[in-house]
Order: structure tokens, then C-alpha cells, then sequence
DNA sequence: GTGAAAGCGCTAACAC
DNA sequence: GTGTTAGCGCTTTCAC
């Protein structure tokens, strides 16, 4: 596909002066006189003219154009991390190439693959779980990059919540209010944030010893808590008072799984998340949960990323955002 | 910001050969020789080589990028669509930047013009609502251009299903259940998929005498939902059987809006909603609905659009996909 | 203040 | 088969 519309040169030759002056004209670099940027402007608009961002950018090693790394545009919580980012992106007139990686090392690799052929000047990267391999492939190429939510080998920097803390204090929560039996609903073990959020039950089991805990891992999302809570109850029956649930999406999973099973929730078991996205308010019983700061999360990874490429901020940074315990009807 | 990798001059030199023979190699434009190849080979390992897309392109007058408006990915209609359309044109290795307008004509315009300055081949529309100035801007730009769910005025291709028709089954299907008093919570008057459902209960109204009608426009929104609700239950009471809303997220807020009022979804008041998005299957009460095949109206949108680029397709086209009416608990 | 010309990284004729 | 070279659209010296 041959793009059709007017080049520089051809602006400059209809507005009878070079192709220097129409540069300076539409990047204000230099001062040019009323009457020629007046010519010139009346070309551009003449021609329908925009000026080609890629070929400016060719030739001042610029590309105008950062990446963002992601597991699903689809979950609410990255959705709105993206919204934040793209928000602070595009007061800078950058542009945000986004990809999916689907928690897949293999497609996280052709993404990153992508991202960089087309040059982005910097990487927003919520990685599919620790890989040491493209950690290290990113590092070389020398792209200021951002962690977000997570921290990697912690080789970049990073915004991201305090995750081990905010599990503690939900858990400590649901103790202070009688719980003693808990069903722990974790994510990938690979991820940063799954690990920590999953030391936090396993370090508060150890300390309080009149305490059961059950402990898997899986997958982030809906159908991964409805499966594991269901064939836990078919199979062993109610053997705790509290499933607590390393994000939303499983604790959804894991209250349809329990009203499957006619048990009630908070009666019977209480069932909490992490995140709190937009639908743990809405949803019946309403989700008590750990409120992260998602939208600002996104916002700052990119306002630190622009400050990196600007030569602004050198050296590593780890930003932690406070969270938020919320408590609705889910729990007793 | 400097990209400091290593070019194709500098592979050049390293492995002893000229840059085009590192050309054919890394696009296998043409026969090299197993020596040379190798040695090329090598020598982008080393030096961690990595095309310029953007280099390449300008010399190729390609892009390899398109973009997408959209109003808000956050809205999961718009997500799972952007999946499909990224799905589609991975395949292709085809870059995709997103925009999002906010439903705001000023950001759409901005967003148009960001993408129009970096050269995408094309074009996957969902506007703000119809704005004649914008799509003949467009037009003239005589980029390939496909609209997803809507219309616009018709100058361009679209996938999108049929609106009118859909929308009419479900308020027959609530006539022929008994409902007669109906209250609907419109989508923005000035999009034309949300005009086509508005149209749809008008004319059902005119068509049937014995029913009653009350209709609003208003954003496609939880909030919008919810106030249009509660205020008109405040000010003039249950008037009305049935609720009928031009999206999903508007018929969350309906729901919750008479729960707030204590009236009973389904038994005082049935509530509808249309898209079927991931959650309404697993809202309290589960939410009767038009199944649109979202995902799938991206993946035919981008596909569409591939075959514009390489030339194949010419003649516009309207392409309606299939919907479907769901029946859940919050209807009678 | 303005123009001429070199060059960003790459590909595609064209030579040999 | 491989190298040389012009040029994609733009910016930026360097003259004048």
C-alpha cells in the first residue's frame, strides 16, 4: 500500500521556497518570516499534508513511540493500569504499542520482539512471570524499562504495591474476626506479586499455629477459581471458613463455585479478593478486598519511563503506592 | 534519547560484507551464499542487531502499523474487540496503535491526527458518534478504513450486527411475556447503532398500541444507568414493567438502582441489557441480554482491513454479523 | 532569514 | 551471488 498523500518536497515546491523552510515552519525550530510560514501553512493545508513522524524520527533517533507489555487487555486491572500509562503518554505526544502476551513466555518473547524492531524509546512490561532469558535480552538492548505491579529479578524499575504487607493485612483481618480455617486461592507461582502475596498466607500460617491453611496455585482468573474451589468442596467438603483469593477475578470464580454448592457467602465462608476492579463493588455480595491503586500505577510507571528517556532519571527506582484494605459484605 | 543498538552498516562491516547482503539475509529477498549467510548471522547475534522497522518502511513506503479509535478500553465491549482485531493482524505482523476518545469529538480528532502522523496503513473506527467533519478528513486521506459496530454515515466498510432488528426482538420477546409498561435507558443519540435501538423501541411503540413508553438518551455507562434510574423512580414511581437498556453496563446500574429502591428485579421490574459482556452472565441476577459476537467484529474488522492494504478488496462492504437474544433471571 | 546538501537505516536497481 | 549506490521523508548543519 503506497501512502498517497504529500511529502515535504512537494509542499516546498508548491509554496516556491525549500524544503528546509516547511521543516521550520511545521517544527517551529527556527524563526521564518510571516509571509513565507504564511505561504507555507496555506500549502499544507492545500495538500493535506502531515508531516511523516516516522521519517523525522529516522533522522533524529527518535521514534515517538513507547511499548507496552501486558497479560490481557481484557482484565479490568490491566485495562485501566493501560489507561493510566496512555493518560501520561499522551501529554507528551507518545504513542503506546501495546501487546498481549496471554501469561505465554513464547508470545511475551515475539512481543518484545516487536516492541523493539519498531524501535519504542522505552517499555512498560508486566511481564507472564519471571524470564530470566528476556530480562536479560531487554537489559542488553539497553531500553529504559518500567515494571509494573511486579518487580522481575528487581534488574528495573518498578512501581508496584507493597503485596506482601497487603495480604498480611487482610489475612490478619479475617483472624481478628474469627476466622481459623483458610482456603488460599493463589496465582502463577512464576510472578512476582503471586509469590508475595502467597509468602504472606504461608509466613502467617507459621506464626499463628491455631490456624489451617490450604494453598494452591493457578491461574489469575474467573474460571481458575470457580474449578479449584468446586473440586475442593466436592472433594473434601468445607474445611475452612475463609477463602482468601489472590485477585478478583478467582474470587468471583470461588463465590459462584460455593453458591453452586449452596453454601453462603459470608454465612457460611467468607471469600476475599485483591485488586477491587470496578465489578468487586457490584457484585453480590459485594467483594471485600484490597484496593490498588491501578489507574496511578500505570500513570507513574509512565511519568518515570518519559523521565528515563528524557535523560531526566538515571538510576533504578522502586516505587511502592499505598493500598487499601476494603471490607464489604463477602466477609463476615 | 539515542537508540544505541547496532545498525546495519555496523553488521556489515563486523562480518565483512556489503549492506545489502545483510538485507537478503535478514528478508530473505534472495540468495546468499551458506558462507556468507552464516557469518551474517553470527554477527547480528553479536552485536545484538535489530531491524528498523520504521528505516524499512520509509524505504518501502509501508508502516506496518494500523491504528484503532476506540472509546474507552476499559469498557470490556471494547477490550475483547481490541483482542480480535490484534489477534487478526498478529498474524500478519502488524503493529497496532490504540486511541482512545473518551466519547469526546476533540480527543477523537487529536487521536486521528496522532495516527494519521505516524503513517498507519490503517484504519479500525469506533467514533464518538457521528462527526462529518472527521470521516471526510478521512476520507481524503484515502486510508483504508473499517468501522466497527457502527456506521458512521456510510462512506466506509463496517462490521457491526444488526442493531435495529436485535433490539426489536428483545422488547417483542418481553411483549409476548406480558410486559406493557416500558422504560428505556438509551445510549448517546448521536451514535448510530445507538440510534438504530432507540429506533427499534420507537417504532415497536407506534406498532403497539397498548403499551406505554418512556425513553431517554444518555452515556453508555454503570452511572448513567443507575441516575437515569433512580431519579425517574424518585420523581414519578414504577411506571413501567420493564426496563429495557441499550447496553450492559447501563442495565448494571438499572438493576442496582432498584435494588436501592427496594423493587425486585425480576419479579417488580424485568431489566435488559445488550452486548453480553463477560459479566453479564455472572451479575445477581444474571442479565437477559443480545449476545453481540464482539471478539469476532474486531476479527472480521482487522481481517477486512488486511485485505484493503495488500490491495485485495476494493468495493466497500457492510458485513452484519449474527446476534442473539440470551435469557437469564432478570427478566420475567 | 533562507537555501543547498548531507545523512538517519534501510532496500532495490543495477552492475559485475 | 555479491557489492555499489541512489533515495524513501525528514532535519540540520553550513553557507550566504
Amino acid at each position: 500500500m503506497i501512502l498517497v498523500n504529500a511529502n515535504i518536497k512537494e509542499v516546498a515546491k508548491k509554496a516556491k521556497v525549500s524544503t528546509a523552510t516547511v521543516s521550520r515552519v511545521i517544527s517551529k525550530s527556527a524563526y521564518v518570516s510571516d509571509d513565507l510560514r504564511e505561504r507555507v501553512l496555506r500549502t499544507i493545508k492545500l495538500l493535506n499534508y502531515i508531516p511523516d513522524c516516522n521519517a523525522r524520527g529516522l533522522r533524529q533517533s527518535k521514534t515517538f513511540t513507547v511499548g507496552m507489555v501486558l497479560p490481557d487487555i481484557c482484565n479490568p486491572h490491566f485495562s485501566l493500569m493501560f489507561r493510566g500509562a496512555q493518560f501520561e503518554f499522551e501529554k507528551h505526544n507518545i504513542g503506546l504499542l501495546m501487546a498481549n502476551t496471554d501469561e505465554n513466555s513464547e508470545k511475551e518473547i515475539k512481543a518484545v520482539n516487536m516492541l523493539f524492531s519498531k524501535k519504542v524509546e522505552g517499555l512498560l512490561f508486566t511481564g507472564a512471570g519471571y524470564n530470566e532469558k528476556l530480562e536479560k535480552k531487554i537489559l542488553k538492548t539497553n531500553i529504559p524499562t518500567v515494571f509494573l505491579g511486579r518487580k522481575g529479578k528487581g534488574n528495573f524499575s518498578s512501581v508496584s504495591i507493597n503485596n506482601y504487607e497487603s495480604m498480611k493485612i487482610m489475612i490478619k483481618k479475617l483472624y481478628n474476626t474469627s476466622h481459623r480455617g483458610f482456603y488460599y486461592l493463589g496465582g502463577p507461582y512464576t510472578i512476582s506479586s503471586s509469590i508475595k502475596r502467597m509468602n504472606a498466607v504461608k509466613d502467617f500460617a507459621k506464626e499463628y499455629k491455631n490456624v489451617s491453611l490450604f494453598a494452591t496455585n493457578g491461574e489469575f482468573t474467573y474460571d481458575s477459581g470457580f474449578n479449584r474451589t468446586k473440586k475442593f468442596l466436592e472433594e473434601k467438603g468445607v474445611l475452612f471458613d475463609a477463602i482468601v483469593c489472590a485477585n478478583d477475578l478467582i474470587a468471583f470464580g470461588a463465590i459462584d463455585a460455593c453458591r453452586s454448592m449452596n453454601i453462603n457467602v459470608p454465612e457460611d465462608v467468607s471469600v476475599t479478593g485483591f485488586d477491587d476492579c470496578f465489578l468487586a463493588s457490584h457484585f453480590v455480595p459485594s467483594l471485600t478486598t484490597i484496593k490498588q491503586p491501578t489507574y496511578e500505577i500505570g500513570r507513574r510507571g509512565a511519568e518515570l519511563l518519559v523521565e528515563y528517556i528524557d535523560g531526566k532519571r538515571k538510576r533504578k527506582i522502586h516505587i511502592i503506592l499505598p493500598s487499601e484494605l476494603v471490607i464489604r459484605d463477602s466477609s463476615k
